[in-house]
DNA sequence: AGCCCTGTCCTTTTT
DNA sequence: GGACAGGGCT
């Protein structure tokens, strides 16, 4: 209803007209401006629209000013879908915001003024995972521990755990002192902050954790942001660990102004420490707080919202909602039992091909193409779903509309593979980062070594990338000379020589902090080249390198940082290494380090841009367009799609072994969660499969369906086969009488082609493949199996060898001829076309 | 130093 | 199927 339908009498007292589209228990949540506020939001109840509707109302109301309100996301992506949906309820007049982002962009800003309280220098670095790890490394090996039996992963994971409940090392529990390496846990810990201070950097963990500390220490700098932030609103309170609660509670706890948004059924992040109870604690953290439930789901059909309802009342210790829906019950969740991952793909792939091709029904009216939080349904209004800029006409099918939602990544690459072949658009969510690939990396590292001369580790990235002879021997030395303790830095510039001599001035120092400051390897370098502890061709190669550096440095000072960019890729030979690299991602790269000197220009200066890339940027061209989306589970929270496929439900791949081996029933239910998550975010149709067969680590395994799909309701669900894959006996017996209860005379080998599968074959045909076998259906059986039933003069094919003649059977062993290389192998582990007699 | 081959581990999920 | 380490060779 908007306003001017009102009576006029009434036009006055109206509330404003972003709270007309809202329902009760929206509204309740946006108008309960002050005090602490828990809002329990369902899936698809419309939890971003609240969080933005309130945003706005507390600024329209004058209640805060855009720079007192503090919003924290959990993503980027998030951060900005807030800013623009709050833009268009108010124009982008509305102004700044400057404290709207996610935990870790909004902690950095905050580090930044305060650097030098936590012994930093306020240009301080942010490693990334990458850089994290090889330093670790060398710490753990400076330490003399075997890193093959304490991987420095391993390590990383440990410390990400305490910083993610902001333990300190002098704050460790005595208990989890000694995980690491039979004791050096906290030694490893506390020498690799020390380490980070000497670098000037810090961790992804460190931006909030060294803000806590801050905090707790300083009360100063605390009142100030207490002055300065009236609200906070947080989103997916229920992925908050204990370094996020503290921080948040530390800063909410003068005004008591604090809503949170969440979900606990939507809790999928405890593995990276986020404490579901978090949220169920919140009314006891927050004495007299609102607790607004949000149940009416705007998203799904029917059936999917009960499949999904039901399946997650599984789980023990939740807050409890009951989602509802007036929508229609729509389709039933589609349950499929497939032979293998191909066939899954195939499957899928098809399905895809249908939908755009107009062969299922038209979406239901009044379902557009939109990002989460859907006009809710009294309001079908196009222009109220602002993430999505040019909606498509309603009733026109896209392929955008399609997701594939996988537990894992290494499962996209069936999908990719296949939908690669069948030319169908795809887009990977969240896929390999921008900033993580190595060319930008390398990019990254040499800008980072003209601007400090003491980033190690930017050093050893690049020293001999492209190479230029100066190999792991080399860096050892350097290193070992770096790490020699007569010689310190007495200032910040670097070693002191003698003028006469040339020798380096010794002298003991302590770096702040109490670690001993060494050289840099920059240093070293420097001064190793000076003498004869190296080949030859080595000191040539580094010497160059080292005059290169100073060239850049001194260039920097004249031209932009982007002609910087651009002269240092080009002097370093590294496009020309690229240029002369004859593989196919070459191109792919050029055309990346194109792309970083382009986002360059974006900045004012190279400390601008750097400071940003590693949390802030993301580069990802967001141009949704026409692709089928994949993605994995997690990354697709909060977004939504009319189909959706829930591929590899099968035990030990989903629930993951991992989990609940790690986890057990906790880990349990939040693989659960994450199914939970899979199936609402489909509107019209969710679609699950499972198959008997599936390549893990290469070999082929038989599995069985996942325990979630005996969770399902059977009412919601239809259980069928539409393949006509095979299914045969053997090997797979109880995964078969279970697949013949969802797929009852499923039949065998009944050469189902359909147009996919055709155009398949063609596609391969042209790219001078040899088309695959008709109707191939593949029977896997285990090594060990005692019902193999090969038989002499079948044609089999194998994943390694190809296909082949089975020349003589003995047990579980087959004597073959393969095509190609006129070998005969004894195979022991083998594929066979079940059409091949 | 650097390349190529072989064998050994794996793999959740991400700011 | 792929990342990575170690060995052997140029």
């Amino acid at each position: 209803m908007s306003e001017d339908t009102l009576p006029i009498s009434q036009r006055a007292a109206a509330a404003p007209p972003y709270l007309a589209t809202l329902n009760p228990e929206q509204r309740a949540a946006v108008e309960a401006l002050d005090g602490p506020v828990l809002v329990l939001a369902g899936a698809g109840t419309g939890k971003t629209r609240v969080l933005t509707t309130r945003l706005a109302h507390l600024l329209s109301t004058g209640r805060a000013k855009p720079w007192s309100v503090l919003a924290v996301t959990f993503t980027n992506k998030a951060a900005r879908e807030m800013r623009e949906r709050v833009e268009v309820l108010l124009g982008p007049g509305g102004g700044g915001l400057p404290w709207l982002g996610t935990f870790h962009s909004i902690s950095a800003r905050m580090l930044r003024t305060h650097a030098e309280l936590v012994g930093l220098k306020n240009t301080f670095t942010i490693l990334d995972t990458d850089d994290q790890i090889r330093l670790l490394k060398q710490i753990i090996e400076a330490e003399n521990i075997d890193e093959k039996r304490w991987p420095a992963r391993q390590l990383a994971g440990l410390l990400d755990s305490w910083k993610n409940r902001a333990l300190t090392p002098d704050r460790v529990p005595k208990n989890e002192a000694f995980q690491f390496a039979d004791g050096a846990g906290v030694k490893l810990y506390t020498l690799y902050q020390q380490r980070l201070k000497i670098l000037n950097a810090c961790d992804f963990g460190d931006l909030l954790m060294h803000m806590i500390d801050i905090f707790q220490r300083h009360a100063d700098v605390l009142e100030t942001y207490h002055k300065k932030l009236s609200h906070l609103l947080v989103d997916e309170y229920q992925d908050t660990n204990v370094a996020q609660y503290l921080w948040l509670r530390l800063l909410a706890q003068a005004r008591k102004n604090l809503c949170v948004v969440g979900d606990d059924d939507q809790s999928i992040y405890g593995w990276r420490g986020a404490e579901v109870d978090n949220i169920l604690r919140f009314e006891h953290d927050f004495p007299g707080a609102q607790v607004v439930r949000l149940e009416r789901n705007y998203r799904s059909t029917g059936h999917i919202l009960a499949a999904a309802a039901h399946l997650i009342a599984h789980n023990r210790g939740r807050l409890g909602k009951t989602l509802f829906t007036d929508d229609e019950l729509g389709a039933r969740v589609k349950v499929r039992g497939v032979w293998d991952g191909e066939a899954e793909a195939r499957l899928v792939a098809d399905d895809i091909e249908a939908w755009v091709s107009a062969t299922l029904p038209l979406p239901l009216a009044g379902r557009g193409l939109g990002g989460e939080g859907r006009a809710n349904a009294q309001t079908p209004d196009v222009s109220d779903r602002p993430s999505s800029p040019t909606p498509p006409p309603l009733g026109r099918r896209i392929y955008s509309d399609c997701a594939v939602l996988v537990r894992a990544a290494w499962q996209m690459r069936a999908f990719e593979e296949r939908f690669l072949m069948l030319r169908i658009p795809y887009k990977v969510i969240g896929g390999p980062r921008f900033f993580e690939r190595a060319e930008v990396r390398d990019a990254h590292a040499y800008l980072r070594l003209i601007r400090s001369e003491d980033d190690d580790l930017a050093f050893e990235r690049v020293v001999n990338q492209p190479k230029r002879g100066v190999g792991e021997g080399t860096v050892q030395k350097l290193h070992a000379h770096a790490g020699k303790p007569q010689v310190r830095f007495v200032t910040d510039h670097g070693p002191l020589f003698d003028a006469e001599t040339g020798e380096v001035v010794t002298a003991q120092d302590e770096a702040p902090g109490g670690a001993t400051r060494f050289r840099s390897m920059v240093a070293a370098a420097r001064e190793l080249v000076l003498t004869d502890e190296l080949p030859l061709k080595a000191k040539t190669a580094l010497r160059a390198f080292l005059n290169d550096l100073d060239r850049w440095r001194e260039l920097s000072r004249s031209v932009s940082h982007v002609e910087l960019a651009e002269t240092i890729l080009d002097e370093s030979g590294y496009t020309e290494m690229l240029r002369n690299d004859k593989s196919p991602q070459a191109q792919t790269r050029l055309e990346n380090l194109k792309e970083l000197v382009q986002s360059m220009g974006q900045y004012d200066t190279l400390e601008a841009y750097l400071e940003h890339v590693s949390l802030v940027l993301d580069i990802e061209a967001e141009s949704e367009g026409e692709n089928v989306q994949l993605s994995t589970l997690h990354a697709a929270k909060g977004l939504e799609w009319p189909l959706v496929f829930l591929p590899g439900w099968e035990e030990e791949v989903f629930p993951s072994k991992r989990s609940i081996e790690e986890s057990g029933e906790k880990g349990l239910e939040e693989e659960r969660r994450l199914a939970y998550v899979g199936i609402t975010r489909a509107r019209e149709r969710a679609y699950i499969s499972f198959a008997a067969n599936r390549q893990i680590y290469g070999r082929w395994q038989t599995v069985l369906p996942s325990r979630f799909i005996d969770e399902l309701p059977p009412a919601n669900v239809d259980a069928i086969s539409e393949t006509g894959y095979a299914m045969q006996a053997g090997g797979v017996r109880e995964a078969a009488a279970r697949f013949d209860a969802y797929a009852p005379g499923a039949g065998f080998n009944s050469a189902y082609q359909s147009p996919g599968w055709r155009r398949a074959q063609e596609n391969a045909g042209k790219r001078g493949k040899p088309p695959m076998l008709e109707g191939e259906a593949r029977l896997i059986a285990k090594s060990g199996d005692e019902d193999s039933h090969y038989q002499r003069g079948d044609r089999i094919f194998h994943q390694k060898f190809g296909y082949g003649l089975i020349r003589a059977v003995e047990g579980n062993k087959l004597t073959v001829d393969f095509d190609k290389a006129g070998e005969k192998r004894v195979i022991d582990s083998f594929v066979i076309p079940a059409s091949a007699a």
